[in-house]
DNA sequence: CGATTTTGTGAGTAAGCACTCACTATCATG
DNA sequence: CATGATAGTGAGTGCTTACTCACAAAATCG
């Protein structure tokens, strides 16, 4: 699923913030569903709740009945995300990683495809973190809990087994990741907001991953 | 110089603006400097020109004389630093690639150095240019005329030689650009606005320009 | 069914916003 | 020194902003 169909990000965000708030009220889901896509059109500080409300076709006091204020709107949309979707989708990377047959560059390669698919089906949501976290210090700690800590865990691990068999040159699980984060935000951001068209993500993905593996080889 | 002295930064954008603009009334330079630093650290639209004033030690009514609108005073800060500062940065860096002598790697190694020692310096402009560029078509443009076309053509020729002399797989210019753009901002990234702190920037470009130069040979 | 809670809103409100204007002070220059 | 241009501002302007509140409709439930 490439950026542009939102239909399904919406449903998830939907789903994950009735898991963590219980039933919503339609029109709650309304503003939920508009908030996500104002945000993410035109960053959190340059939209008004007014213009939400138009958007949900709700006024705008059944905003603030329902999330206090603009900055808890914009919180109770991420962190349940990031509870309820952001980390299993990297249980699923880990798993991916763990049971890939053959070679340290195919197992890169496919966790970076299933993490591509991740970044696309959640678009606007992606595009709301990329554009707050620079000003947004809490939702820095909202990700280095839920995100960056499990996945540094998992990869000492995993990449200390390739190490010890010889497969792979010694290197700190941070700075792999952040390096294989970064190609991957990168070309995520090149494909979806710099230049969108036609990219070949197998041919991309399979670059990214073979200068990883080839370059750490020892 | 590590991001955090922003004497050189503010100098350099001055001088940059001042070579656009002609002499700058004191008050215009004060202007430029305040509002520099809040729309690096707030955010364009969370800036108010109040604000900037405030800072400025200015009336707000002096903005406006001198800039118009604030929609202009971010343009007429960020264009001709793009115009004096990064383009002869990016000749810089391309000269270095030229004469440094040695292998591939060494000379992506002393380009990322430079490359990295100019977003230190100007630390402000590049964390505006980041936080705006999703939200902001208009430096789209900018930094895609005045900066990504003419890197992208010097390495054509620079990677279509080593490719020549069997030094280096085929691989287009664009995609060698992004993925080296991606890996060093990245590092900028977690350096200077994730995790400050120690790091050992010899070693990270020794090993991000060693994952390049040895990931991509033939 | 009656009582209570939940959901939703129109009509505010005070503060903040980008921006204007009439006016003064400063300045270079003929 | 007179003159026109430039630099600077206090006091607004109308509009937008996030947010409140009294009140009504609907849903929930003993």
């Amino acid at each position: 699923m490439k950026p542009g169909d939102l239909t399904e990000a919406v449903a998830a965000v939907l789903a994950a913030v009735e898991a963590a708030e219980g039933r919503l009220a339609p029109k709650k889901r309304a503003v939920i569903e508009a908030a996500l896509l104002c945000f993410a059109e035109t960053g959190y500080a340059a939209t008004s709740t007014r213009s939400i409300a138009h958007r949900a076709g709700v006024a705008e006091a059944t905003i603030f009945r329902h999330f206090g204020t603009k900055a808890d709107l914009l919180l109770r949309l991420v962190r349940p995300v990031a509870a309820r979707l952001i980390q299993p989708g990297l249980v699923e990377a880990q798993e991916i990683f763990a049971e890939t047959e053959g070679n340290l560059e195919a197992k890169i390669a496919r966790m970076m495809t299933a993490r591509l698919a991740f970044a696309d089906r959640y678009a606007p949501l992606v595009r709301i973190l990329l554009q707050e976290l620079p000003v947004n210090p809490e939702l820095h700690g909202l990700l280095q809990d839920s995100v960056i800590g499990g996945l540094i865990r998992f990869l000492d691990i995993a990449l200390g087994e390739e190490i010890a068999q010889g497969r792979l040159r010694p290197i700190p699980a941070p700075r792999f990741l952040r390096i294989l984060a970064s190609m991957l935000i990168g070309y995520w951001i090149a494909r979806s907001m710099v230049a969108p068209g036609e990219w070949d993500d197998e041919a991309e993905i399979a670059l990214m991953a073979g200068l990883l593996a080839r370059g750490l080889k020892p």
